[in-house]
DNA sequence: CGCCATTGGTGACCTAGTCACCAAAGTTGT
DNA sequence: ACAACTTTGGTGACTAGGTCACCAATGGCG
């Protein structure tokens, strides 16, 4: 149709016309509103979701009802996890939800299944893809076990910010995204407060020193 | 050849003739000896590993020197996450360790990729491979956030007890198998030694409480 | 305005990770 | 056989962070 969707992955640009057309044939474009379940657990997907606006959460519920934060999906980017579980029929374990109002495009198994066959460009989209959540997981693993909770914090709240420094999330929110208790939250904000790095309302923070808070999180080894 | 070592792996012993021919003639098979570090960060692989015998342990280096065990690939397994970094060039961060002598399979490429387009059956083996080892990595970033340690120690020594209910492991490794330090391993013995469950000796915890072990796992959820 | 749900704050307590040691058991060289 | 060294395991004191049981403040809403 008009400018093309493709050209909004950066590994799909280089694809030769007729696999193109393919693409936009067998696919089509959704939309969902924020707060839509997009995956769970127990349901196997049957299409690979390309995000073309919005961004996704995907979290774990353990037993014990707690949640983790996993990785968050960006437009642009594609929820490989869920064509695994597509391909191999398994089911898996995480939740995907739509944080904001959000469209993807769609590729059924059979579409994907058949491009992947064709073309070596789009085989190297989807194993690129796989290859960076994998980096992220081991990543996140490594900030759980080695670093500290302050720095954690640190760095979520300055990737979190928008353009006016403010970070709208509750620390119950904040807790949940770094797979601790509310109350470290509470406490830990409380100290970035009290050397005047952050300023804190009901449902917001405000970041008053940037650089201070990059400094922490600089200061303990490379960030996620 | 004799009888195919592709038998060895379930997903693939499905494949037609003539798949098998190719994968048999572009694919060879090697042999390291213990302890050889099979992949490293920063070098990127391009074979796909098919282990026939012995275990590799893949773990990752963090900036402060400490390691966190991520998972272990047994004969039958396929070190698929080579794959993700063989097929997007990308390099990726962790290491692979033959745990004991190790022969293996190795794809090149070439093989993989014309494989993968060829045959919907190695592709599905593939993928599952993936979402197998992706959901292990969620289960395991679920236990570091959520178990207990005890918990999680029980649960490590009855997997890799032999079948005279020993552990063949130092209080530092199990501490790095865990991602925890060695001195939480040790005390977390004493207290099992305390209640009858294990004895030490020198390099080896000897289980003589299994039941009891199997209890304390049980009794949080289901287990890894 | 008063009720109620959401959000944030606090102290007491426990688990686990860290640091700085030391002691015991093996290993090696002479 | 013995001394020196390395590896392994043990311990106490301390800190970070997770848990529990609350309560207080805020804001929405009837």
């Amino acid at each position: 149709m008009d400018a093309s969707w493709i050209d909004k992955f950066n590994g799909l640009s280089r694809l030769p016309e007729d696999i193109r057309a393919d693409l936009e044939a067998g696919s089509q474009i959704v939309s969902v509103p924020a707060g839509t379940q997009v995956f769970a657990p127990g349901q196997s997907a049957d299409n690979l979701l390309l995000l073309l606006d919005g961004t996704v959460r995907v979290q774990q519920k353990s037993e014990t009802g707690r949640e983790v934060f996993l990785y968050r999906v960006h437009a642009g980017e594609s929820c490989v996890l869920t064509t695994a579980c597509m391909l191999a029929f398994e089911d898996y374990s995480a939740d995907g939800i739509a944080e904001t109002d959000v469209s993807a495009v769609a590729i059924p198994r059979t579409t994907f299944d058949d491009l992947v066959a064709k073309s070596p460009v789009f085989r190297e989209f989807v194993f690129t893809a796989y290859s960076r959540r994998i980096t992220d997981l081991f990543t996140l693993i490594d900030d759980i076990v080695f670093k500290r909770m302050d720095v954690r914090l640190a760095s979520r709240l300055l990737e979190l910010s928008d353009d006016d420094g403010a970070v709208h999330a509750t620390h119950a929110v904040l807790a949940t995204e770094l797979g601790t208790a509310r109350e470290v939250i509470s406490r830990t904000l409380s100290e970035f407060q009290r050397r005047g790095w952050v300023e804190q309302s009901r449902g917001e923070v405000r970041l008053t020193g940037r650089a201070a808070l990059d400094r922490l999180v600089r200061s303990s080894g490379a960030q996620s």
